[in-house]
RNA sequence: GGCUGGAUGGCAGAGUGGUUAUGCAGCGGACUGCAACUCCGUGUACGCCGGUUCGAUUCCGACUCCAGCCUCCA
């Protein structure tokens, strides 16, 4: 299997460190707002990979952290006039709905920073004790960049070729501007943990190292996140925990593609973001599920609602192929399956796998024709594989229809509706059969006939 | 200025040193009363200029353009 690690920027042979085991650490939210379309790309990108890790046979652990203390969390709770608690636990709970709706699987472990500040004091105090940080006059606690070595490494950067201070005050209780902060001494009335170096927070880096190594040891096989968490947070993260522990924090390092508006990135701080729920008003969870899969995890995609159309026309495919066939295992063809598994073992391709899906379903549409005895066996491999994506676990007939519930029409209104056609054609009165399925598709209502009856479906795309 | 990526047919989007990606749309055919669904067939696509090679969209170099990071951001 290969993956592409950022660190050494090619696809490389993975082979976890514990046979069998994998142990892999996402950075997860920080939980001040609602979740945004770049969000669902990390959380959906790493729920694939974990759910074909496992089907490929691994054990993983898979950690992702939440982030709920911070200066926007202190800001965003200021403004809302609500407890910091009060606004964390709103967000978190809008986030699992999130991911709930879009297939995700919840992590194994998902750590709070504001659960471990013990270990992030003691992580910190270590690096003090190993002389890669110090403490400031004003409370605060800095890393030392220039000490540790490595500095740099995963974004290959050179420290002096890095304009420091040219986009950010320069503080002047830092030794070297570059330096970052461990520890914030907490202004009156901030939320605050005792330290021995004062009553503050812990930065936004440390939590990261001190939660992965407490939950999955000192080195560990994967780390992923956001294309935008390479520098500094995952170089950060490099700097205090090889510096802590004295060995490698982590073998491969994965990071997904920026999801982007009108060739932007899609970001907070651009304010062109679009929240999952917003887009779930809209769109069927599972069609924003496979616009994320359709590119491949590293590559950028723009973001437009046409695409999403577009997106519910292609996926329907598959629900054409599937509907009306009860998917049973049987014997089956195992080229389906050995490209399946070559597409996602060549670094999770998943564009490449859903081609093979396409072919299948193809194939499952030939056999519903022509030898309706091979079916059941293409249907279950066609839902099998798309599990192992997330995809097609719905009702095919309740994909094809969903939305329905809005018509102005009822199901037996449009049963009589249908069989007042039937009637027309039978009487070749084919004016009254053509206007009342004029009449239906104007409510976008498409109708379907075969040897067995005629169905309906709703309109894609 | 430094560092990363990218530029593929009408659109989306994989991939490859010489042979079909895939999906949508289009075109032709089958099925159908006509359609829809589905099936079959159908596209001299690889930013630009050089180089390596028997042969490059694929490797190398220059150039142009796009995006990301260098400040909080997934």
């Amino acid at each position: 299997m290969q993956i592409y690690n950022t660190l050494t920027r090619r696809k490389e042979t993975f082979t976890p460190i514990e046979p069998g085991k994998i142990r892999m650490y996402v950075c997860g939210i920080t939980v001040y707002d609602y979740c945004h379309i770049g969000h669902a790309r990390v959380m959906v990108a790493f729920d694939v990979i974990t759910r074909y890790l496992r089907a490929r046979g691994f054990d993983v652990n898979y950690v992702r952290n939440i982030t709920d203390i911070d200066d926007k969390i202190l800001k965003r709770a200021d403004e809302n006039g609500e407890t910091i608690a009060s606004l964390t636990e709103r967000m978190i709970d809008a986030m699992h709905e999130d991911e709930d709706r879009l297939g995700v699987l919840r992590p194994d472990r998902e750590p709070r920073a504001t659960a471990h500040i013990d270990d992030i004091v003691a992580m910190i105090a270590t690096l003090i004790d190993k002389g890669f940080a110090y403490a400031a006059d004003n409370g605060d606690v800095y890393y030392r960049v220039r000490k540790f070595e490595g500095y740099g490494k995963l974004n290959n950067r050179d420290l002096d070729d890095m304009r420091a201070g040219a986009r950010v005050e320069i503080d002047e209780h830092k030794e070297d501007p570059l330096d970052f902060v461990l520890w914030k001494a907490a202004k009156p009335g901030e939320a605050s943990w005792s330290s021995p170096w004062s009553a503050g927070r812990p930065g936004w880096h440390i939590e990261c190292s001190a939660m992965s190594t407490c939950c999955l040891g000192d080195t560990f096989d994967i780390h992923g996140g956001g294309p935008d968490l390479t520098f500094p947070h995952h170089e950060n993260e490099i700097a205090q925990s090889e510096a802590a522990t004295g060995k490698p924090y982590v073998n491969t390092w994965m990071h997904a593609g920026a999801v982007r508006v009108d060739q932007q990135k899609m970001s907070k701080s651009l304010g062109n973001f679009f929240t999952i729920r917003d887009v779930l008003e809209v769109h069927d969870p599972e069609v924003v599920r496979y616009l994320l899969l359709a590119s491949h995890y590293r590559s950028p995609i723009n973001y437009a609602p046409d695409a999403l159309d577009e997106a519910r026309h292609t996926l329907s495919r598959f629900y054409n192929a599937l509907e009306g066939v009860d998917a049973a295992r049987g014997e089956i063809d195992a080229r389906f399956n050995e490209r399946f598994v070559a597409a996602m073992d060549d670094d999770f391709n998943t564009a490449e796998a859903l081609a093979g899906l396409f072919e299948l379903a193809r194939e499952l549409n030939r056999a519903k024709k022509e030898t309706p005895e091979l079916a059941p066996a293409l249907a279950f491999e066609l839902k099998r594989l798309g599990a192992i994506l997330g995809l097609f676990a719905q009702n095919p007939t309740a994909f094809l229809k969903a939305g329905a519930e809005a018509l102005p029409i009822s199901e037996d209104e449009i049963q009589a509706r249908i069989a007042a056609r039937a009637e027309a054609k039978k009487a070749r009165d084919f004016a009254e059969a053509d206007r009342i399925r004029d009449e239906l598709a104007a409510l976008g209502i498409v109708l379907k006939d075969s040897r067995e009856g005629t169905t309906w479906v709703l309109e894609q795309g």
